[in-house]
Order: C-alpha cells, then structure tokens, then sequence
DNA sequence: TAGTGGTCTAGACCACAAA
DNA sequence: TTGTGGTCTAGACCACTAG
C-alpha cells in the first residue's frame, strides 16, 4: 500500500484505501481484505477501519455486505450533485448585482397540466406567482410559480413585493421531497421579450414539484436565458 | 420530541431530529442541545447521538462547529443527485431495448475548442469516437467523444465495433474529476437526420470533460434527441 | 451455522473557535 | 481560556447472509 508512513487516522485510510482503486491495484469486483486485517495493517482499531470503509462505500466505491465482506464496486456510478439554489445568492456568487422584478402574483384557477403535476382537481384555486431575476439589470431567469393556497399560509403581497419568494418559501414553508426535470424548449415570444433575446432560441427549462410529507407544496417552472448553462461535477 | 417512545439507535435519533426541524419546531438559526444533552434525553452515548448529528449535518440540514454548537441550517441547499449512467444500462432501465451503432471512429487532429478544454496543444492527436444510442431502434442520444490517447491505452476497433465505448472506459479508464456542463441548443442538421426529427428543433447538450488525477482523459458530448428530459429528484 | 459487517458503550484525549 | 465537537480505543453483542 503507501511505502513509507502508514497512516492510522480514518482520512487517511480512506484515502489510502481510495488510491487502491483508483489505482487498478483493486479491481472492480475484487474482495478487499476484512475490517479485522485491514484494522492490523493500519495498526487501528476495527472502528476506525470501518469508519473509513463506510464512507467510501455511501460515495459509491465500496459494496459492502456482511457475511459477504467488502468489494470494489463493478458500476462507479458517481453522481454529480446539482443544486437547487437560492436564486440571488446563485446570482451574487457569480459576481453579478441581483435583481429582481415581480410580473403578476394572485390567486388562479389551476390549468389542467398544474392541477394533475400537483394533485389537485382542475380548476382549483392556486396561487400563481411570476417574477424576473435579473443579474446586473440583465435578465437571467423567469420563475413561474403555482403554490398550494393551505401549504402557504401566511405568504402575501408584503412578502412578494419585497423580495423573492422563495425566501419566504425557503424559511416557511420546506420541502421534504422533489421531482426535478430539465429540458430543452424553445423560448416563447412573451418569455423572449422579457430576455430581449430572439424568439424561439434554445433555452433550458427547469420544472420542479416540491412535496412536505406527501402533500404537494407548489410547482415552479424556471425559465433560462438562451446561453445559459447549468454547471455541475465529481 | 417523539412522544411515547424514546429512541436509542442513531437512525431513530436522526429521524427525530430531522422532525424537530422539519416540523418547524427547532428553526433554521437556532441551536439546538448540546452532544451530552441529547445523549442523556435519548439514554445512550455521546457516540451514538454524535452520529446522528453528523449524518444529518453532512446531508446539509445541521451545522457543526467545535465550541460553536449544532446549527440548524440556515440555507438547506438541497443537492439533487444527476447521475451519469452507462447509456445501454439507462436504456434498458426505462424499458426498452438498447441497440449502439457505430458511426465513426478512429485519431484526428484536435480541433481548437477540444484541444483547449483538455488542455492539449491545438493539432495533437485524439481519438475521436461518435456513436448512436437506439432505443428501441429509435435514435436517443449521440454521443461525441475525444479522448487522449495516452490515457486510454488498449482501446481498439474491436472494442468500438461490439460494444459501446463508455463500457470500456468504465472499466479501464475510471475518471477522478470530471466537469459537467448541460446547456439548450438547436439541434444541428446532421444531428437531426440521425435523430429523425426536424433541425434546429431545441435539444438538450451535456459536455462533460473528465480526469484521472489530473490529467485529462477526454472530452464527451451526449446530444440528446429532442423532447428527451433529464430527471432527477430529492 | 459460522463469518462478516453494523452498532453501541464508556472512556479518553485532542483540535478548534468562541468568549 | 474553556467549552464544544472530532476522533480513537478496546471491547461487546447483534444482524444479516453466504456457504
């Protein structure tokens, strides 16, 4: 394993472990010795081995199974975490000025496709909230909100005009599950004269239900500026 | 807290303290009992509730600091997973039958775009490998592929003409890092022939460039046909 | 049924950051 | 300075499952 200095603290393991596989020197599929040995190796406890073994295997390298003992997992599906972020700090982070415009806010009818994404039964009331974000006076995003009017209590017009909703939402009203979907669609013509860019240009949409325990919160639809991109890794 | 039984295991303890914050009861801000306090509430170690505290931290919902206390959060950034799957696997998956058909491959000088983003001098040969994923015998996805050649060592024709590429690579050529990028555009004409669909209708592009302890493995782009979503959830 | 990982304890010392 | 979380130990028992 590592020549020279054997390391004894958890990270380390890990680390070391990690450069076993990455390596090649542990192929996907091989059986890596017990906790019990790998723990004398390290000159540790078997805590401590397990400690490092059990964080490389929720970070998907490991297959763990008792009786079964711990192999190098066959499919390293890394996945890239892509965040949901709050929409003028995303802005600020970006060395941009946020700003933000409210377009209509209001009680609605439900549309069919909301009433059906959110449960609900057509026609019922929701609350439909439409804003610009816009970073350094260039518009970047439009949300398009429809929230559960019981969901939402004590959201209103103060609340909107002031600031962006989901802060609000953020703070009192969390969301425990979520359905997130992203495509490509072609940008609408009111939607283009917002961005001042031309119609019909590519644009991402992001589409996301939000649910606390089972009951639907809201449905926000995220419109992108053409160009834009969303940026993630490993 | 819960109110009949008190919970002594440390998933029963996070999932009693995630409900004191998602009950809205301990407040994003607020701190909440000291390790030792919680540990007597709950009858067991400081260990025990240590590890509870820890797990919930590191998904983003507490915030540990040494002499500072537990947290909640104040800004739950949730992170949605986006997982990068083996193409024929996803296929599969979403119950049809993959096919693959090969539509090119073999070295090529790099173009500038591609030789800039992994960091080879303009004109240094790649490897440059584009191939079609079916579903059901309908085109899904392109895949556009330019990888070093160095890193990818024993990658052959009759590798290529089997079976898709990114199972190999898999399994020969793990990536450490990797950049991700996914953006809108109009789908190119040659694309859309392969696609059946009409040009320039909007489509999703992810780029990804990966490395291998930071050196660069390549550079892939998966076109993806147009209507086609990227889902994922919290 | 036996072997492996999963969990918990009771204690100790340490590292860091707030007061 | 001092209180908090972070880590480690040495041991024990348990839960799951492969053989």
């Amino acid at each position: 394993m590592s020549k020279d200095t054997i390391p004894s603290d958890w990270k380390a393991i890990r680390r070391d472990v990690l450069e076993q596989i990455q390596s090649g020197k542990w192929k996907p599929g091989d059986k890596i010795p017990r906790e019990i040995e790998l723990a004398a190796y390290y000159g540790c406890t078997r805590s401590t081995v397990g400690r490092a073994l059990r964080d490389l295997a929720t970070a998907g390298f490991l297959e763990r199974r008792r009786k079964g003992g711990t192999v190098v997992a066959a499919n390293p599906t890394r996945k890239a975490p892509l965040d949901v972020p709050i929409l003028r700090d995303a802005i600020r982070s970006a060395g941009a000025e946020p700003g933000y415009r409210l377009l209509r806010a209001g009680p609605e009818r439900a549309p069919p496709e909301i009433a059906t994404a959110l449960g609900l039964a057509v026609g019922a009331e929701v609350l439909h909230v439409q804003a610009l974000y816009l970073a350094d006076g260039v518009a970047h995003q439009i949300e398009d909100r429809w929230l559960v009017p019981a969901m939402v209590r004590g959201l209103g017009p103060d609340h909107w005009s002031t600031q962006p909703v989901d802060e609000w939402l953020l703070r009192n009203a969390p969301l425990t599950r979520a359905k997130i979907e992203i495509e490509a669609i072609a940008l609408p013509a009111e939607l283009a004269g917002h961005f001042d860019q031309p119609e019909q240009s590519p644009s991402l949409l992001v589409t996301r239900v939000s649910w606390r325990q089972s009951k639907p919160i809201g449905l926000l639809r995220l419109y992108h500026a053409a160009g834009q991109r969303l940026k993630t890794g490993i």
